[in-house]
DNA sequence: ACCCATGTTCTTTG
DNA sequence: TCAAAGAACATGGG
């Protein structure tokens, strides 16, 4: 789920239920989610008024009356949750603030326990310490193209990296390859400012989409190649339209793995690359 | 029972 | 130094 626009609905939800309010309480069910000391974190948050929310890529920042920062990562399954009393935390619970004014509780879910929970000193000081490039949805076009143009490696795989540009995950990287019609395997320095262009628009376009639906894939436009993806296949069981390209009805979706990462592509809308051209490109 | 998985980070190998 | 591949992490769900 955690993707940047899981993460921006996630901090929305905070900045909803929590900003204002006064942390007076702590349950640690499972400590692996904790990438400080418990003891520290409780020191750090007990009294401590929520001031605001922000975001970073997939980085979700709580900002405290101290001015120092809660930061929550969610891994592959982390979610947020809030509720009143204890035999209705939600399963997977891992972690739980109880907030002054409201009662409520709010709950770091995550059954997979890859997500993180840190304090930091200020969000700059953590996107230093964890070099992370500029927001996906903050990035220009031009310092897109300038970054990519200094690298021989699939476009697929720079787009993941966190440090070139923060908040793409694996989904929301066919979305957009798929939208800006570019094929996971061009080389990095290969794309010309016009294909990087369209990169940037889709990047913006797929973004700003997941983020008005909240995340919920099943209510994006029908153009998007999200509804290809396996795991759609409960929507429509029995089904396989869904395996077909939105833009070519008779197109089959093709599932290869680039970087080690499942991949989903229209081979009429995005060509592969020809090694030749590609060369002739970057030499 | 087996295989896959939205992320990050480290190790190995070239 | 860079890049690619693989593994590890922890666990649920199909």
């Amino acid at each position: 789920m955690p993707e940047l626009p899981e993460v921006e609905t996630y901090r929305r939800f905070i900045d909803e239920v929590a900003v204002g309010q006064t942390i007076t309480g702590l349950d640690v069910n499972d400590a692996h989610v904790l990438a400080v000391p418990e003891a520290e974190l409780r020191a750090g948050l007990l009294g401590r008024t929520i001031t605001g929310t922000s975001r970073l890529g997939k980085n979700c920042f709580v900002e405290l009356d101290n001015g120092r920062v809660l930061v929550l990562h969610f891994g592959m399954t982390g979610d947020i949750g809030a509720y009143r009393d204890a035999p209705d935390a939600p399963r997977f619970t891992r972690v739980a603030w109880h907030l002054s004014d409201s009662g409520l509780n709010l709950a770091f879910i995550d059954p997979r326990k890859f997500g993180r929970i840190r304090l930091t000193d200020s969000a700059e000081a953590y996107q230093k310490a964890k070099k992370l490039g500029p927001d996906a949805l903050q990035i220009t076009a031009a310092e897109l193209h300038q970054k990519l143009s200094r690298r021989r490696v699939f476009v697929k795989p720079l787009l993941l990296d966190q440090g070139l540009t923060a908040g793409l995950g694996n989904w929301i990287v066919d979305e957009v390859l798929f939208q800006a019609k570019i094929h996971p395997e061009r080389i990095g320095n290969s794309l010309s400012e016009k294909e990087v262009g369209a990169l940037h628009a889709a990047i913006q376009l797929v973004l700003t989409t997941a983020i008005q639906h909240e995340a919920n894939y099943r209510n994006f436009p029908k153009s998007f190649l999200i509804h290809a993806r396996e795991w759609d296949e409960s929507a429509t069981p029995g089904s396989d339209a869904h395996t077909f390209c939105p833009r070519h009805p008779k197109v089959k979706i093709e599932k290869t793995y680039v970087g080690g990462r499942a991949t989903y592509t229209c081979p009429k809308c995005q060509p592969a690359p020809v090694a030749a051209v590609e060369e002739s490109k970057a030499s």
